[in-house]
DNA sequence: CACAGGGATTGATCTAGATCAATGCGCCTG
DNA sequence: CAGGCGCATTGATCTAGATCAATCCCTGTG
């Protein structure tokens, strides 16, 4: 159970043990699906190892990716009947996963987890507000730089090399969460490339000039 | 305490009483603020009568609306230990304000209610997550389609007229909200409005085709 | 080692929506 | 009732980013 400390902090040992037990551990391949938007949630998964991609589909195709999970992030919190938006795995990945009925008896029987969702939830919000101010008003240059902050920061939080930042997902998959196409992605990584404020990097990207991108991000 | 039902519907006579001893009945006046973002978050709020405009800034005085707050809704859920938004006033609204720390206890004391309030949040997350999609992959039409829908189905959840829809805020505030500018929001009204799709009216809009509308926001 | 296939980059051109600039239209207020 | 102020509409023009169209560059594979 690697990294369910952000979430079970608050568990006694006993209580650790129960939900230990009630944990499937579940492998996916690159590409596979965890869930898809409008299925019905049987399951929620704690991400222990790898990267997941959470994104909406229009019904002519256009996409819309809400997030990136990594390794302790939570899925199933937004969750009612159905899954409000499809995961698949950004190469290998492997999760805990819970079956909704335990999860929610759980949850009853043990109100400071429930307190720790609850702030887990509302700290999601935040940060989708945070992203609604980034779509609706940024410039392309803006939303890449503040994605970049944002998954240094992230990626430290885990403690993984902060000097250099892994970007273990497409181009499209970047343009998808900011709004972009992948063409100004792409166009936008070689300008910051050519400023001296990033180094591309193969499988990411190493952040030069952090000042200058948090001046900007501002 | 005329809307606290979609909160408090789970609390009993006695807890009921108890939050309503609790609650400051606030009024402010069209423009007020109730609140700042980034200010210390002394309060929360249950909006009674009429509507709060949420918002962002920007350090340049870019805004982006986050949401508006209709009687019944709930502010101060993700709230850490500062807002993370602004609020004021769209014409007059009078609300229910509760001291964070009572808050906080109450919450602590009531698994029930603390259940209610994430499930609240959760939807907001859900809500918040067809926004981003809004923001970032539809065409002004769209958004404005969309717009119009959602706030035709808040109102009529709340009992008010759902043929004619009232739209209390201003164009500027409609153009923040779907990361337009508020000419392209005018001149997309009018041509809905040429088409008779809408009829625009004092206060509101009224929808003349809401099959076509429902089709094009699918 | 050729070569195929999936990303990524780069260039040329187009356009939805932004920006700039009047004008309109209530609705107060003196 | 004249003037002014705060929205809203409308028009002309501009541009950031989209779209269309080649390459390019790995990396795996026969």
């Amino acid at each position: 159970m690697v990294r369910m400390v952000s979430v079970c902090a608050v568990l006694s040992d006993d209580e650790l043990a129960l939900l230990e037990s009630m944990a499937h551990p579940a492998h996916f391949a690159s590409g596979e699906t965890l869930f898809t938007q409008g299925r019905e949630a049987h399951s929620v998964y704690n991400v222990t190892a790898g990267v997941v991609r959470l994104y909406k589909l229009l019904s002519d195709g256009r996409r819309q990716v809400v997030g990136f999970a990594l390794p302790g992030d939570f899925l199933g919190l937004a969750m009612r009947d159905a899954f409000g938006f499809s995961a698949d795995a950004i190469g290998e990945v492997t999760a805990c996963s819970f079956s909704r009925a335990a999860y929610t008896a759980l949850v009853d029987a043990k109100p400071h987890l429930l307190k720790r969702l609850h702030e887990f939830a509302t700290h999601e919000l935040t940060l989708a507000h945070e992203q609604m101010m980034l779509l609706g008003r940024r410039s392309a240059e803006e939303k890449l730089i503040c994605f970049l902050l944002g998954m240094q920061q992230r990626w430290a939080r885990l403690g993984k090399s902060s000097v250099t930042v892994p970007l273990p997902m497409t181009r499209q998959d970047i343009a998808d969460f900011l709004g972009l196409t992948i063409e100004t992605v792409s166009r936008t990584f070689t300008r910051l490339a050519k400023d001296k404020t990033i180094l591309i990097v193969p499988g990411g990207v190493r952040l030069m000039n952090p000042e200058r991108m948090s001046a900007a991000a501002a």
